[in-house]
DNA sequence: CTGAAAGCGCTAACAA
DNA sequence: TTGTTAGCGCTTTCAG
């Protein structure tokens, strides 16, 4: 561990501490020559302020925070999450501030995670997988850590907002199978009370007129197997199901074919998120992307601005776009 | 932010910082009375430590990082990463560690954010990837950051390392593909200066005896597609290919598929890595589990053992597994 | 068992 | 343009 300080620094180029920290932040004027000196020196002892330090002083740590409270075992199985982080690691490499992510199990270490990182660890917050009625959002509100939440809030907030249209695909899908001939469309949702879940699945019932063939998964595989045997058992089955998620399409594709159904000739199927192997599959599936990594950057933006002061701010990231694949073809 | 400091709590409890601060480290004995009086306070004031202050007092920032020096659009198409994460993650939440993830562009960003992670923003840090001779090795070594390699190392190193066996799942499907009946077995491998993708080759050179159908990769579906067109294009092509990972596995199928042939008929398939949908892609695919999260464990452990100056130990963990799948069967 | 006081390494008023 | 001097909020000797 680097034992050398800014004192050293001060001492080697012949200033003082003050104007150290001044030569590097830019912070006041400096004359070229001290600061070359200074830069030179600090080169040569190869030092760098330490975070912790700075993070005291300035009561800024330097770093944003995203939380995921859910299973790991969930994060594994998600394509959305590692493009969303590459998107919002894109902006925060501008600006050296560092990522923290935190898994969390329960409540109570939420919110325990929550209270120490807005103490000193953290200047803001993601907020993902937004449910209807989020606690979080008073909770980090009282907190007085500046947050952006990533995907539509259902209640005002005075918090910045990076929203998708969901439900402008799920439209587009079911026009799609519709002029194809179907009549008989399900939907396998995600769990309700996530927002984006209950956005499609509103805009499915709204579009459909009714929610007979509506399903509540949970974004697993399992629940988009133990769903499509039950959607296919009906008297008057579907010809055509969308599904939440990828995962659960597969599944369901799976499922359908081991009953010897001919996909997408006796059903037809379409995902949502756009997992990257999608389209190699056979066949291939059609899905819903939706460019993760620009919504990541989005929201990092919004965080950055936010934390400088800037007023909340929605900003609408439209980035769905459908990939009509054979699974869905006529 | 909350501004109340440990000085309000010691205040509240009638008691000084010391004695709020020991409260809650234990650090020295604390009757059980005013424990439970400073901790009542703490509770009423809703006060947690601040992390910054603490970090500067202790030289410790609680916090240990990952560096990524990947492009982030690959981050998005590895099924490694998060699940990898998910695993060092469930370790870390035991002792309120946070997870600082940093993904840099380039050897000087990554020379940087090492300097900066070791004052005091990290007490030590994982690294993926490992190339043959990797720089960061004697880098970090010199800058004193604790740190666990995760994979095989090919030098002698002062840091822990989390192995796995990457040569056995290689030997052990040549081995099934010559049952099988194959003779001309190919491999497309990742970049042979990943240290993993070099054990994985060195196994199948061994174990084949000849480099004639060995291809370097580079895990993207486009280079499985190429080089699996090319494969196909000798005057004797192989009858079985072994991918190094699934996405270049799948994007080979595809092409070998559009040529006509018919998976595993004509060509059998395996990948690496074992994507949760390869088992749902149709032909199901061959592939090689190696239960990343278990490997975050060991890594996470190691290095928090590590920090605490345990001396570097070598931790072998013995996960691969092949899951011998339709694309595969004779 | 508890209090008082001295830092940890940096930044930011306030002077000069 | 630069130096001086207090802190930032905690931990940790050193006394009591």
């Amino acid at each position: 561990m680097s034992r050398t300080t800014i004192a050293d620094v001060a001492r080697e180029a012949g200033v003082t501490k003050a104007t150290v920290s001044h030569a590097l932040s830019g912070n006041r004027p400096i004359s070229e020559e001290t600061r070359t000196k200074v830069l030179a020196a600090a080169e040569k002892l190869n030092w760098v302020p330490s975070q912790s330090a700075r993070a005291l002083a300035t009561r800024r740590a330097n770093a944003i925070a995203v939380v995921l409270a859910r299973d790991p075992e969930v994060i594994a199985n998600d394509s959305f999450f590692p493009a969303f982080i590459a998107g919002v690691e894109s902006v925060l490499a501008e600006t050296e501030t560092a990522l923290i992510l935190q898994v969390v199990v329960g409540r109570d270490a939420e919110e325990r995670a929550y209270r120490t990182l807005a103490h000193g660890r953290a200047d803001g917050a993601l907020l993902l997988d937004l449910r209807t009625d989020d606690w979080r959002v008073p909770f980090l509100e009282q907190l007085g850590l500046p947050t952006v939440l990533v995907g539509a809030y259902d209640q005002p907030s005075p918090f910045s907002c990076v929203r998708t249209d969901d439900a402008r695909p799920i439209r587009e899908l079911i026009a799609h199978l519709r002029d194809a001939g179907h009549t008989r469309i399900a939907h396998v949702s995600g769990p309700l009370d996530y927002v984006h879940s209950k956005a499609r699945s509103d805009a499915y019932v709204e579009e459909i007129g009714s929610d007979e063939l509506l399903r509540e998964g949970d974004f697993t595989a399992a629940s988009g197997r133990d769903i499509t045997a039950e959607l296919l058992a009906l008297p008057d089955p579907p010809t055509a199901v969308l599904y939440s998620n990828d995962t659960m399409a597969i599944a369901g594709l799976s499922l359908a074919r081991s009953q010897g159904l001919s996909i997408p000739r006796d059903l037809a199927i379409s995902g949502f998120d756009d997992d990257h192997l999608s389209a190699h599959l056979s066949p291939a599936l059609t899905s819903v992307s939706s460019d993760p990594p620009a919504r990541g950057r989005a929201a990092a933006r919004l965080l950055q601005a936010g934390i400088l002061g800037a007023s909340p701010q929605t900003e609408v990231v439209d980035c769905t776009v459908v990939h009509y694949r054979a699974s869905t073809a006529s």
